[in-house]
DNA sequence: TTGAAAGCGCTACCAG
DNA sequence: CTGGTAGCGCTTTCAA
């Protein structure tokens, strides 16, 4: 025997044919209940592992997923392949894992490996707006968008211009004015439509757009703490401040507590850890990892199940929850 | 042409042999640049991607290495996972991920379908102490534990016991007695050698061992939470706190944010988000995952191009990083 | 430098 | 209920 037996290896051990292994092996029906007892006594004496290479050659179809998005490090992401992961098991599929930091050169490469992978399906964070060239897999290979949404393809997504407007909106309501937005970047379509849910809500609102209050490229921990010190520079300071997503979240609040300004208003899009703790806790809008990636894996499952389906773009709810900084009053 | 081009179409559209193309897939030398650009050309065309299946089948070796972990929602594998597929993805490898959830049956299914998937190598944090199920598949698949060392394979791991030691001896250097443990769980023997690390220390310094300020099971947020409330009904309560692990961390410090005892000195093992920013910032050993996954990857690569290297255990260097938590001292 | 043919391990088809 | 045989797409061996 080689080094790892081959269902030929346990067809000889068991006195049988492959072709009855290979039944035992994907549970058919149509075998005498001793017949299949003694092959799976030949299965575990031998430690007999089926090759999903020669299985997925043969029937066409693989037998994972594939995910692909920016980086694992990010922990919206990381919540985000853990419920696909357990869902893809349930279906006894595993999961090719893929990052593109935010690359597209790379983010094509690796869409295209995970299709000679033979992968049933891929969930994509997209970065490229086009993905033209994945035309030719689309077919044997449904995709779903996520987070991001690309107008050929299915997509689970939230409302980001209606949850940043009812922040904003909240903020105006407690009678601030100077109301700033931390975390913008252009690369990505989500903190574009945030940042036009701020600009419309204050629109809404009558409050003139100040280009000082939302500085440019502020996405990441660091610079959204710079960005948050830049604005305790201006001549008049915001008393509210919109962090576009969750680093952009604790580099606002590291800036407000190393500088004594924690009388600031604060909401978050997207919780972190730590913000329940900090005092003022932070208050954010609940975009559930958990929540979309379960859509995510469903929709896939469906698609792959059932080619054909219509294309949907999945759109879900957000709450606001309140734990205390972003109910702060004006004060001025 | 089929839904997908296998290498025979392009070998057609090109007027050469499936082995010339295959020549140039595989970047073999031997062929004419004239015939090169004329296959390359033909690939371009008709959107070529190898069958990895195929290839894996033929050859016998796969294209990803395997990962398995106890939940990628856990921000040290999260990083630990991103290390490795970026130096998977170099040496042209993909990434399976999978996850064990605790659980040494889940641990065992899936790095048999791992085998099964003839992943080239697997790095593992393991759960069950003896995996001699997988004797079978080391030699064509090597396995590099990480995080908890197992005796009869290569690991990677920091020395947990002394890393305590050096935790314990600064508290103690201030003049704390009363020291409190937090985040066991026998189930890991991370944190049993760290609690050996606390028993050490103490003994050495000729401080008794007082079993209630080592409560049981608060390796996670909540349970820390509450243990360290607990530890604040005792009749002299603890002036210094180790928490075990990152997640007893943040539970330990929300604990004492919520108390108003901001005056106990917090030394975590491995920092966590927002450690830096809460007041005082939580001093922390540092248990790098970028570090360690590098290592552990790093030798997986060795072992899968070097089959029959000795087996070897790395450990890790931590250091202890003051950032005021860990420093503040015994007041009574 | 290029090609023809065998065969990896498995499943699908058709017989018995 | 069970078995033989073809062939998935590719790499490997041997020839030309």
């Amino acid at each position: 025997m080689r080094d790892r037996p081959s269902i030929t290896d346990v067809a000889a051990h068991a006195g049988v044919s492959i072709k009855t292994v290979s039944r035992v092996v994907n549970a058919e029906a149509s075998v005498l209940p001793a017949t299949r007892a003694r092959v799976d006594l030949s299965i575990s004496e031998l430690g007999y592992v089926p090759n999903s290479s020669a299985r997925t050659l043969k029937s066409g179809v693989g037998d994972a997923v594939g995910v692909v998005i920016d980086t694992i490090a990010d922990p919206f992401f990381a919540a985000l392949v853990s419920v696909i992961e357990t869902r893809a098991l349930a279906e006894d599929m595993g999961v090719l894992f893929a990052s593109t930091g935010f690359d597209e050169g790379r983010e094509r490469d690796q869409l295209l490996r995970l299709a000679g992978q033979q992968v049933r399906g891929i969930i994509l964070a997209p970065v490229a707006q086009d993905h033209g060239y994945l035309e030719r897999y689309r077919a044997s290979t449904p995709i779903v968008m996520v987070d991001r949404p690309r107008d050929t393809f299915d997509s689970v997504v939230v409302d980001d211009i209606r949850a940043t407007r009812a922040a904003i909106d909240q903020f105006v309501r407690l009678g601030h004015t100077r109301i700033a937005f931390i975390g913008f970047d252009a690369r990505f379509s989500t903190t574009t439509h945030r940042y036009e849910g701020y600009r419309q809500a204050l629109a809404e609102h009558g409050i003139p757009l100040d280009h000082t209050l939302a500085p440019q490229a502020a996405a990441e921990v660091t610079d959204a703490k710079v960005a948050t010190l830049g604005l305790f520079g201006l001549a008049s300071p915001p008393t509210a401040i919109f962090a576009a997503n969750p680093r952009a979240g604790i580099g606002v609040v590291d800036a407000l507590h190393t500088t004594g300004h924690t009388g600031v208003a604060v909401i978050s899009f997207g919780d972190f850890a730590f913000a329940s703790v900090i005092r003022p806790a932070v208050s954010y809008i609940d975009q559930d990892p958990f929540h979309i990636g379960n859509a995510a894996i469903e929709r896939l499952i469906t698609l792959i199940n059932e080619p054909g389906t219509q294309r949907k773009r999945i759109v879900l709810d957000t709450n606001l929850v309140a734990r205390g900084s972003g109910e702060i009053r004006a004060t001025a």
